[in-house]
DNA sequence: GACTATGATGGCAGCGTTGTCATTTTGTCG
DNA sequence: CGACAAAATGACAACGCTGCCATCATAGTC
């Protein structure tokens, strides 16, 4: 006869699932069907078990699931240092549907550079033997990282990687749309030399925006001209360099689109020194809606990522998983925050 | 004959205590007292124990431990969406801790409105058996929370409480300290009639900042004004109309010294109205060094909790856990964080 | 040298659940 | 109403680890 927690009314210890099989006169099977919503259960069964589990507040017990079956009930999110206002959206998003789904979230914070990052993941994965885990930037470009995933057969979901990964299920915006939006909207507020800022050019979202932001100009008609496509890197320092050549030009650009914010805010520092007005002299477009697209005088139009929303399907990816090795893409809706650094240009007339 | 992860040498199965006791040619009883750190084990044999567990990458399994033992090496983190950076660096300073111990940690956000947070705090730690959590405010005051605690049983920790509760652990600043500091320091400037703003009166922290602000001036030999000391709720709004009342006093104060960041802000933004210049004609100072006290034009000179060293010191705290009941409260250091809202008086010789 | 304390090690049950398979009950059809 | 399929339910062995207790070796004591 297995003891019960009824045995010791006083004891704090939870009500397992023999308390709910005795309590509702079935066995602890039954129990475990009802409530692993399975099928093969009458009506008037389950519904005694369901208020046997209702009186008792019983909850199955995380490491007894984990360790019976292949079901841990458990995601992992693993970060590195970006700005603590993505992570915070991002962890909003992801329980928020781990919670409708009952599962759990454990979080841990790694240090990209660290070389034994691999031992760490693979480490945390098999002892928590994880359902899935979601890779934040940038995290999800590290080979290591993945690497140590694949090794231990845990599946995994890339929030808005930079670099492509064969057989990887990515979540991330359409950069190229989202550049192609952004362009357009410049244009339509009648600015005809609009400069350039690219990205990385390893990173493979860097490539589609500056695709984006040259189907926009084609589509309106207005030639490309390769003087205001400048190389940046995604640094600020490169910003500062890519500004000044754009700047120096004898037919200056009346706005410029910067492939992420910190280079748009160092075109706002680079004028200064131009002694031109943000942006009565000069528009100027940043990308990603960070921290510093907020902060800076004057603030920066750009384009926001839905993060939550992204955190969101991720997670939905990862408990679904149908096809184990299917590699998926979810391209989801970007939004384009227009600020006080987009205005149309000198002498244009207002419609 | 047990079988083990070797009987398939391509299994993704990590290994077991199997797989290391048969490599090291002992019991599994006695990987897990090496694995432990228990004693009664020879140097040799853990060394050969060693030797395998690194070899085989050996981990023990979260789920078979939790069930087997009371230790669950779970850590939960609680918290209602306070401001993102906060979260943050909390989050960081727990993985920290959790790392050197070998700790996991599983987060959930939590509505301190909804009036199931009970149930939902219970389901969590009674279905995980976490060794204990972390509260953050405000659902470090939250009394349901609070309530479902102490019915499972289960250890917790709140950081930064506003209201006291008997018997529990805490960890927090002197804000009595701190605000002393930030006053003399307002004192040293050369400032005489220095305004305060209080904040909500239902919360300890403000009343012990309120304390510190007196005791501060007392020791200067500087008479209290209660006509300099408002009344302010911690918001934005009230601080609007504190700052409002105190800038229209015929005897305007030369500093103003707020009960949170988000009042100092208000200040800012009511100081334009009466035309005067921060800080040149009215030093302003905050607390909590919040975002806004860096966002804000001129930047806030405020007081930092150390957040992350909050957060090991609760994690210290419930891994530690000597004496179940005793009631413990961890006072960290502060810091005062000089940024350019503040200078000496108009007409004050600079020393 | 017999006896005891102490350290080192192993055997085995049990933690609360799920998977597999056996068993019982119910429903259907000729 | 008997035969048979399908649905409902239960018995029992895992899962990987730790707690408890037994066992064995070694050193120390008189």
């Amino acid at each position: 006869m297995k003891p019960t927690s009824s045995d010791r009314p006083d004891n704090p210890k939870p009500a397992s699932i023999y308390d709910v099989a005795k309590r509702a006169g079935v066995s602890i099977k039954t129990v475990s069907r009802v409530v692993n919503r399975q099928s093969n259960v009458s009506d008037a069964t389950r519904e005694k078990v369901m208020l046997a589990v209702d009186a008792l507040s019983y909850r199955p017990n995380i490491f007894a699931r984990g360790l019976a079956s292949e079901r841990s009930f458990l995601i992992g999110l693993l970060y590195d240092n970006p700005s603590a206002g993505y992570i915070a959206a991002m962890q909003v998003g992801v329980l928020t549907r781990c919670r409708e789904e009952g599962y759990h979230l454990i979080v841990e914070s790694l240090d990209a550079a660290n070389p034994n990052i691999g031992r760490q993941v693979h480490s945390l994965v098999t002892e928590s033997s994880l359902h899935g885990v979601i890779l934040t930037p940038p995290l999800c470009d590290s080979q290591a990282v993945i690497d140590a995933l694949i090794r231990a057969n845990c599946p995994f979901v890339r929030i808005a990687p930079e670099k492509p990964f064969p057989g990887a299920c990515d979540v991330r915006i359409d950069d190229f749309k989202a550049a192609y939006d952004m362009t357009a909207y410049l244009l339509g507020l009648g600015h005809k030399r609009i400069g350039f800022i690219k990205g990385h050019p390893d990173h493979g979202a860097a490539q589609s925006r500056f695709a984006g932001y040259r189907s926009a100009l084609e589509h309106a008609g207005v030639p490309l001209d390769e003087e205001l496509c400048v190389q940046g890197y995604f640094s600020y320092q490169s910003g500062l360099e890519a500004g000044e050549k754009l700047l120096s030009l004898k037919d200056r650009p009346t706005a410029i689109f910067a492939g992420n914010d910190d280079m748009a805010a160092a075109v706002l520092a680079c004028s200064q020194r131009f002694n031109l007005k943000i942006p009565q002299q000069l528009s100027v477009a940043g990308f990603d809606d960070s921290l510093v697209a907020q902060v800076v005088s004057p603030r920066l139009t750009t384009c926001r990522q839905p993060i939550r929303e992204m955190a969101e399907a991720a997670v939905s990816m990862l408990i679904q998983r149908t096809a184990a090795d299917a590699p998926v893409e979810r391209r989801l809706d970007h939004e384009l925050v227009v600020r006080e650094s987009t205005v149309p240009p000198p002498g244009a007339n207002q419609s």
